[in-house]
DNA sequence: TGTCGGACGGCAAACGTTTTCCACTGCGCG
DNA sequence: CGCGCAGTGGAAAACGTTTGCCGTCCGACA
């Protein structure tokens, strides 16, 4: 009912608990005859002995398990990061716990707060922080306990907190996209902008600005609506800026959910994308390849911040006891536009509203 | 470094260890008195002590830990009933590990493998077992380990093991999304089949079958063709059928990723949705509802399934040292024809070649 | 021949809990 | 006045590992 220990291995080979310990132990100097071995291995075999992880926990503090918290483990974003989060993490015989924190802080917390009871040794933070000033002590608070114990926690989307980060560089990709767009020819791109208090969105509408900047052209607050990072939130963000009447003739949206949305609405309003209205979206996500017409995006590499997340914190677990590993402390990976057929130089121009 | 132990909480509190423990563990039956109480829990405040789950599990021989082992994260069929499993886990204090196998029997084996060693008290097999001979007395043998120790293992999709399991039906979808097609008028539908060593595909299949056999059509082979359970598979299945030049006026698709990639290739074609071609995915995922047409298809209640299967981990669990718990080894859901406006009376009638 | 050191194996202590048993204190009751 | 009992607190034994330390054997070397 229990499992096999060790111990009974140890008799079942005729040797003691150290020995058996040694042998099955891959992390070990000692020395151990052949034949001893065998002896212990074939035991262990024919117990099926599988190590408990817990006794192994304890003992060296230090276990082979990393959280990973998402928003939203449906939105591809975050489920195609976390499985390059699980399969590094796999690679390096690590088990990754992932959370759906519902983008509910609480619920947020009270997953660190189990993370840690579990003693993982390492949080992955994948969706962005939020900006409030208590959130973010929250979160400063969170990650001092962690670090009690000689966990460590990183973030794969920016977040407040001076923590070490694998992001993507969304102001330079928003950037592009942008001047995607005025390279078209267009002069009034309304902007679908993600959840203000997200600092994703954020850098990403930052990039947009850039964009207008550098091309002369002025912001129009107009042009720019909010809503959450869904199809939905996209949805509702484009309708208010339909309704409002000021025209524009191309949409860059923060994320391609958004993007979805919008192409939803234009649809049923009977715009044409490319041809009545350009749309750009932001990520890349798989199915964004599907639709009619497939979407121009920008390419964040998903999987890619997942697996370098991992690979930080296996550094960061390294150099403990040694000296700090150098480097920076945020790494920006470069995101790429990928030009689909969703954009083209305006057309019949204005939008109807 | 190494966090607070119970031990310092204690003598923070002038109380023995024991007393400690009784104060902090909630399911205590020993009495204490308030004072004390109080003492114990100001001492574990100030000191921010959180309990140690390893030596908990230790001791306890039971941790709060499941496992879901998913063929592949970034398909919305498994990270949808994948947050119901880790929102229904989350509920009762349970942290899950959600392993992505890649669809590679291997890298399951070393997940549960893994699990094990982490001594879960439950893993979760979200997605379709394989129907080859040696794979399922691999899975038996690794549910017998499981079982060793206490752990309980459920099935989300059919699997071949006699193992308790929370499963949709497949079939009777399957059978009503036939119905509807014939209802319209069609009688000669083509089957996007699954891959076929997938007991989720078979079970689909004969759904399939069955809803012709109700309806007096004879199976045409010619009409069938199967696929890896993506986009890309749907589309290779499709191509492969519409140049085989067999006549056809609606397709059901084995799921909806295939359903899509389908839509993609008659797009490619210019045959109109539902006018020149009627299109039935199955399991109702978000994005169906974006498509233009939106898919008509099969409602699979994943996250239901998804918080089902905790629920029967949990009911297991309680009852061990118990007698086992009453009531059907596999729960059928039922599942939910939802016709949108992919399907229609057959128009032009023939595919062309 | 005596000594030394390398190779191997074992003993036992710890890791941080939970829980069983036991001790002590009052107090009501026969 | 002795007894049992309810209410409270503590001592200590586990749970299954890893690992520092020590002992033994054996061959090599002076």
């Amino acid at each position: 009912m229990s499992g096999t220990s060790l111990t009974e291995v140890a008799k079942a080979g005729g040797v003691s608990l150290a020995t058996a310990s040694r042998v099955l132990n891959p992390h070990n100097e000692h020395p151990v005859s052949d034949e001893v071995r065998a002896r212990v291995l074939a035991a262990a075999a024919s117990l099926n002995y599988s190590v408990n992880a817990l006794a192994r926990g304890l003992k060296v503090k230090r276990t082979r398990v990393f959280a990973a918290i998402v928003h939203d483990f449906r939105d591809p974003f975050f489920n195609t990061v976390a499985r390059g989060v699980t399969n590094a993490a796999e690679a390096a015989g690590y088990l990754t716990v992932v959370c759906d924190s519902s983008r509910d802080p609480d619920k947020e917390r009270r997953y660190v707060q189990l993370a840690q009871e579990q003693r993982v040794a390492g949080v992955l933070f994948v969706g962005g922080g939020l900006t409030s000033r208590s959130y973010r002590e929250a979160m400063r608070q969170q990650i001092a306990t962690l670090q009690s114990y000689g966990a460590h926690a990183i973030a794969l989307e920016p977040r407040g907190s001076r923590m070490p980060a694998e992001i993507p560089d969304n102001r330079g990709g928003a950037r592009r996209a942008t001047d995607h767009l005025v390279e078209l020819g267009h002069e009034r791109i309304a902007f679908i902008d993600g959840p203000e208090q997200v600092l994703t969105s954020r850098e990403r509408r930052r990039g947009y600005q850039d964009g207008l900047e550098a091309a002369g052209i002025a912001l129009d607050e107009r042009l720019v609506a909010s809503g959450g990072f869904t199809e939905e939130g996209g949805r509702a963000a484009l309708v208010r800026l339909l309704d409002a009447g000021v025209p524009f003739t191309a949409i860059f949206a923060s994320n391609d959910a958004m993007a979805i949305g919008c192409m939803v609405e234009l649809r049923a309003r009977g715009l044409a994308i490319p041809h009545d209205m350009s749309l750009v979206g932001f990520d890349d996500i798989q199915t964004v390849r599907w639709f009619d017409p497939p979407l121009t995006t920008v390419r964040v590499p998903m999987e890619e911040i997942g697996a370098a997340g991992v690979a930080r914190l296996l550094a960061l677990l390294d150099a403990d006891g040694g000296e700090p590993p150098g480097g920076r402390l945020v790494n920006v990976h470069p995101t790429e536009l990928v030009v689909r057929a969703s954009t083209a130089p305006p057309g019949r121009g204005k939008a109807r509203s």
